[in-house]
DNA sequence: TTGAAAGCGTTACCAG
DNA sequence: CTGGTAACGCTTTCAA
C-alpha cells in the first residue's frame, strides 16, 4: 500500500499500461462518447488499479485556458463579512446562480481597502466579482492588469466592468421623506464608512466630500435631499462598518446630542437594529420616543422588535443578476449598461409621528 | 488600445523582446536577486509596455506543483453556513492562520451530505479541510482518491487525516450534570441532525443508533450519561441544522409535551437561543420556568437575555489549530494524533434550580 | 474509434 | 548573473 516517494501516475502512465494513446485516455474521462464503452471501462479500471486519480485539475486548466473559479473580492475580513446578512444573501444567491459544478468560489477577504493585489495576481480565477469595494481598491487595478472580466456589485464604478447596483440615492430619499412626512424635524444619520481608515465619529462636510464609497455618498445625498437640508445642518455619524455593534455605538452618540434627534436614518438594517438597542440602553422607546429607519430589509428587519421600517432592496435578486452578468462575461460578452435595482419603502412599526 | 483577438503576451514574448531567455524573465518576477537591478527594470518595463500581466498563475502552478488554494468543505449551503456563528469564527481564524498571501480559500458549499465529489475533483487545491461532515460524505472519498492531505474539523473520523475536535461527550456530560445538580428531573434534548435527509422530529432509539454524525452521537451519549438515563427515557428532538429557527421549532414541540420539561439541553447556542424564543412564545420565563443550556459559547450567548449558561469551546483556537495542522501537512508532515480541545461549563443566567 | 503531434505558459536544474 | 533544456500533465486538432 505504501506508495512511498513513487512518482504519481499520469495520463501517460495509464495510456502506456492500457496500450492506447494519451488522447484516448483523456477522452475516457472527458468524452465518453468518443470511444467504445468496453475500452473506456478497461481504461478506468486500469487507472484505478494504478492509483490514477483522474486528470490533474491544474494541468487541465492550463490546456483548456480555464481557471475554473470565480474570485469573490470582499472589503473586509471573513468574520465581519459573514456577520453581514446582506452580504451573505447576495453571496449565496450568486453562488447558486453560477454553480454548474464546474466553477468554484474563491474567497478573497480584504483588509481595509479590499483584497491584497498579490492575492489577486495569483488567483486561479477567470473572473472577478467585487463586492462593495472603495473607489480606488488596489485589487481592482490588479484585476485590470490581468484583464480579468469583472462584475461589480454596488461599488465602485469601474470602467469596462459589468455592474449591478440599487437605487441608493432614491431609496435614501424615500426614507427621509417618510420621516419628514411624519413631522420629524430633528433627524440624524447613521452612515457607513467614508474612508478605509477605520475611523468612526461625527462627519465633517470635508470628510464627506472626500468619501471613497459611492454608496455612502449617494445615500447621504439622498437623505439630505429628502430632508431638504445641507450636510452641515444634520448630525451624521460615520460607523466603521455596517454591523449591529457599529450602530449601537453611533446611535449612543447621536442620541446624546442636544437637542436629541427624534428620528434616525440608518444605512443598513443591522446598523438600525444596533440603534434600537442603543435607544433601549438610554431608556428611549421606539417608536414613541425615537423613529428608526433601516436599509436593505433583511430577514432580521421584520423579525425585530419592533419590526423595522426600512428601504427594501432585493438582495437575492442582486446576487442572481451579478451571477448572470458573470456568466455572460465568461461567455465573452461585453459588459452592458449598469443594472439598477429599484427600492421601495417598507413601513413597519419602528417609525411614528414626531 | 483595442487588443482585439491578439494573442496574449507570455513570458516568451517578453524574453524575445528584451533579448534574454525565458528563465531570466521568470527570475525577474520570482527571484529579483538573481539578476541585476537594471536588467530587471528593463524587463518589467518591457513587460508593461507589451501588456504582459506577469506569470500566469495556472501555468506557474503546473510547474511548481502547487495549487495554491485550500478547499474548505462545508456540510451546508452558503447561507446556512454563514448564519452559523461558530462556523464563521472557525473559518475566520483558520483563514488568518494560513494566510500567507500565497494561499487562497476555495469555498465548497455542500448540499445535504457535503460538497459534490465532482467539485472536489476539479478543485485547484492542494489540501482540503472538512468542516463537520457526515461519516460517509462522498467528498471525502474524492479527497482520498486524489490523495489530497486532509484536515478534519469536528467530524467525521477519517483515517490518515489530521483532526481537531472538542471533548463533545465530556462537555455534554458537564451540561447535564449541571442540570441534575440543580434538581432538574424532567430534561429534554435539542439535538443536531442525525442524518443527511433533512428530517426533523422526535428521535427514536433506532434512528439514534444509525446516526451519521459523530458529534451528535457523542453529545447525546454525554447528555444521557450526565443525566443517568437511557435514550428512551428522555425526549430528544432532532433539528435539521444548528440555527436559531431550528431551535425555536424543536423547543416548541418539546415544551408542549406532557409533562413539560423543566430544562433543555441544546447542542448549540443558536439552538438554545431559539429555544429561549420558543419559551417566550409560550409564556414561559427563563430561567424561572425553564432552564436552558447551550453549547459553544459564541458571542451571542453572553449577549443574550438572559445570558446563556453554556458549554464553552474555544472556536478561534479550533480554527487556529486546524490551520496549523494544514500548514504542517502541506509541509509534508504525517498526520499526528487527534487534537482534542477541552471544554468548560460557563454558568450564566439561563439556568436555575428546578 | 483511435493516435500522433503540437501546444498551454511556467519553473527548475545545470552549465557557463 | 545568464541561458538552454527539460519537465509539468493535459487537451485538441487533424489524419488515419
Amino acid at each position: 500500500m505504501s506508495q512511498g516517494r513513487v512518482r504519481r501516475p499520469t495520463l501517460d502512465t495509464v495510456a502506456r499500461e492500457v496500450g492506447v494513446s494519451r488522447a484516448t485516455v483523456s477522452n475516457a474521462y472527458n468524452r465518453p462518447d468518443q470511444l467504445s464503452a468496453a475500452l473506456r471501462e478497461r481504461i478506468i479500471l486500469t487507472a484505478t488499479r494504478l492509483g490514477y486519480a483522474g486528470p490533474d485539475p491544474v494541468a487541465r486548466s492550463l490546456a483548456t485556458r480555464r481557471g475554473g473559479a470565480v474570485a469573490f473580492m470582499l472589503g473586509s475580513g471573513l468574520s465581519a463579512a459573514f456577520s453581514d446578512p446582506a452580504l451573505t444573501i447576495v453571496l449565496d444567491s450568486l453562488s447558486s446562480t453560477m454553480d454548474s459544478g464546474e466553477r468554484a468560489l474563491l474567497l478573497m477577504p480584504g483588509v481595509e481597502a479590499g483584497p491584497r493585489p498579490e492575492s489577486v495576481a495569483r488567483a486561479h480565477a477567470d473572473i472577478a466579482v467585487a463586492y462593495s469595494l472603495p473607489d480606488d481598491a488596489p485589487a481592482l487595478a490588479e484585476v485590470r492588469r490581468r484583464s480579468l472580466p469583472l462584475v461589480v456589485i454596488d461599488q465602485p464604478v469601474v470602467p469596462d466592468s459589468a455592474r449591478v447596483e440599487v437605487a441608493d440615492e432614491a431609496g435614501a430619499t424615500l426614507a427621509a421623506r417618510h420621516l419628514t412626512a411624519l413631522g420629524h424635524r430633528r433627524v440624524a444619520i447613521l452612515a457607513f464608512a467614508l474612508g478605509t481608515d477605520g475611523k468612526r465619529g461625527p462627519v465633517t462636510p470635508q470628510r464627506l466630500r472626500a468619501a471613497r464609497f459611492r454608496v455612502t455618498r449617494d445615500r447621504v445625498s439622498g437623505y439630505l435631499a429628502g430632508l431638504g437640508v445641507r450636510a452641515d445642518q444634520v448630525p451624521i455619524w460615520e460607523a466603521p462598518g455596517c454591523l449591529r455593534d457599529h450602530g449601537r455605538e453611533g446611535a449612543r452618540w447621536l442620541l446624546t446630542r442636544d437637542p436629541r434627534p427624534t428620528a434616525l436614518l440608518c444605512m443598513s438594517d443591522e446598523l438600525a437594529l444596533g440603534a434600537v438597542r442603543a435607544a433601549d440602553d438610554l431608556g428611549l422607546r421606539v417608536p414613541a420616543d425615537l423613529s428608526v429607519v433601516g436599509f436593505d430589509d433583511t430577514p432580521a428587519a421584520q423579525w425585530a422588535d419592533p419590526p423595522l421600517t426600512t428601504v427594501r432592496q432585493d438582495l437575492a435578486e442582486k446576487g442572481r443578476i451579478a451571477g448572470e452578468l458573470a456568466l455572460r462575461l465568461l461567455d465573452g460578452a461585453r459588459p452592458g449598461p449598469v443594472s439598477t435595482l429599484a427600492v421601495t419603502l417598507t413601513e413597519r412599526a419602528s417609525t411614528a409621528s414626531a
